[in-house]
DNA sequence: ACGTTTACAGAGATCGTTTGCAAGAACGTT
DNA sequence: AACGTTCTTGCAAACGATCTCTGTAAACGT
């Protein structure tokens, strides 16, 4: 308005008539006489000044800034993690960035090397491939940074990790003890950190219960809705399951698209359940069965590992793991006895 | 690792034993001798250093850091708007980072607040409600804030706007030429600043088309899920329309939940529209006509504003409309004639 | 009335960079 | 050989805050 360039406080200082560090002291709430609070606040107002955070932070060497960097902003799990972190950290104060990275480690590589530059004071990393290149990076970094999701041995992030292998587990006992007798699996890509914790769920189920049949297995290319479609129809085409148990909430709507293009009913012929319990499975209709990963209680304790190192990073790292709970829906009702569909309800 | 605290070019330079300048000058491209550059590219290269952001910041003027916030981070209209205005800025050499600032202007104003701290070199703002202070605030502050969404005459504001009144015609032009002949309107809270341009649409539409019935309109609390059945339950406990619109996809899904649980079907029995187009309008079932607002569009074209008012500063404020597009899918098939649902289709 | 403690405010160094300025080296021209 | 250019490099001053240190004035005790 009256100038070009933002006031700096040594203006402010000098309209007040008192020294920058005298006013410094009473912006920052330093014990100031009531006349000096008064003036410099004055002299404040008038000139619409404002503390320039670049010169603040290089200063005190704190940003108070914290990053959040997930795979994918458009998959809805993520989004409860963002709530929850963004929770808990803005009410200690700081200020939440969330980042999209992809499935590319270079991109990884790429926030964590700018991370290193000091524009953030932390992060949570909720990567989808943890390459050796990225896990070097991890260990070079200085800023603390905490992980979502596995990390090889040996490395020293605080880690929080869902058991989502136990979690295929859950999704498998539930469709048999409900009287499913062929259970298929629609996994994501196994080189990811989500999709080998699920293979590994699935293989020890498959070892413990028998019955392997490598034609109820399939792998989409990406956690993605157009890749679950190939991956469903290609599926149906090589086996004849009663149930689909879906890596994650959006493979499995695309199994009922599917199902429903192929006129199976569902729960009824195929039950299908997702993972995740993202919003997405209470939106779909039916709404889906889904494990529940924690994705809400993974953000927030990543958050509050973060905080905890931040106030003391001389703490020894931390590994937590959420367990999961099934949230039961219509989607795999047991066949013939559960809440029927609308057409049959009238 | 080797040392506590972060290596500074004071130590590349010791170490290379040339003066910081120097240094400076090679880190930065600017013409060196093949001797020096090789000197200190080794000493970087030993030391492991990288350049402290907030340091450069402070001298430059310059973050190179953009900002992007949006209403609801959980709305998936917003994952378009995302991607787009990523790819652009992330081409353009900055990072962009992305907050969410819910449906209170009091927080809009408080992320303008900590911009005017310059810790961003400018932002894309999409409000879901603009108040005279968010709009104070919009022209008190000096860093170029490019707005998604209508803002009142006389703001000197980049702006990009969709046109949802026009959007809002299309659905019901649609529905009537596909022989619908009551038309519901579900809209969000009129307050905000798309639920007032979808009500002018919808005002323009019933005054031109006569009938006016005010048992077909409604209004949801929020944009969300959950006040979207509470709504659809109202309406169809006043009115019996056999076509739905809703002012997003989010609502439109919960229009398509309610109408299953009463036993209609859709599109046979009724007709359900979204709007935005987002991902979550495929993904429903049946798949939703929705209206193209332009969300990847209007993502893009922010992006391209705010970059070129960052090169140039005394442009003239510009104001750019997409226009809205229809996406025909499933669930407004014409009754009777269209694709029909799944069970019949056996 | 004096010395001692406490409270207050200002001068100036500092954070880690970039960059204007000037000095010296290298080079070409006559 | 002397001179004027052009290149290369270093010194030191910023950028805008914070914060230690120091001097002075006020408050206090005897």
């Amino acid at each position: 308005m009256e100038q070009e360039s933002r006031p700096t406080l040594t203006q402010v200082a000098e309209r007040a008539g008192v020294s920058v560090a005298s006013a410094s002291r009473v912006l920052n709430g330093l014990p100031a006489t009531p006349a000096m609070t008064d003036r410099v606040r004055s002299a404040v107002r008038d000139l619409g000044y404002v503390a320039d955070a670049t010169a603040r932070s290089l200063k005190v060497r704190r940003t108070e800034q914290l990053v959040l960097a997930v795979a994918d902003i458009g998959n809805p799990v993520y989004v409860a993690m963002m709530r929850a972190a963004e929770e808990v950290i803005r009410g200690a104060g700081y200020r939440l960035v969330i980042t999209s990275i992809g499935s590319n480690p270079d991109e990884g590589i790429a926030v964590l090397q700018s991370l290193a530059r000091g524009y953030a004071d932390g992060m949570i990393l909720s990567p989808l491939r943890v390459t050796d290149a990225l896990v070097e990076e991890l260990t070079a970094t200085r800023v603390p940074v905490v992980v979502i999701g596995s990390l090889p041995p040996g490395t020293r992030n605080d880690n929080v990790r869902a058991n989502s292998a136990r979690g295929v587990g859950l999704a498998m006992e539930h469709l048999t003890a409900t009287g499913r007798r062929s259970v298929a699996f629609v996994n994501g890509p196994v080189d990811t950190v989500p999709g080998s914790a699920r293979q590994r769920g699935y293989d020890t189920w498959v070892k413990t219960n028998g019955g392997a049949d490598h034609r109820l297995l399939v792998h989409a290319d990406d956690f993605t809705f157009a890749d679950g479609i190939v991956a469903v129809e290609k599926l149906l085409d090589q086996a004849h399951p009663d149930a689909i148990v879906c890596a994650n909430d959006l493979l499995a709507v695309s199994a009922l698209h599917v199902l429903r293009a192929r006129g199976l009913r569902v729960p009824d012929d195929v039950a299908v359940v997702g993972m995740d319990d993202s919003d997405l499975a209470q939106l779909a209709t039916p709404p889906l069965t889904s494990v529940y990963l924690g994705s809400y209680d993974r953000g927030r304790i990543a958050a509050e590992l973060l905080l905890k190192r931040l106030a003391d990073p001389t703490l020894e790292p931390t590994r937590r793991t959420v367990q999961p709970r099934l949230s039961i829906r219509e989607s795999s009702a047991a066949a013939g006895r559960g809440r029927s569909t609308n057409r049959l309800a009238r």
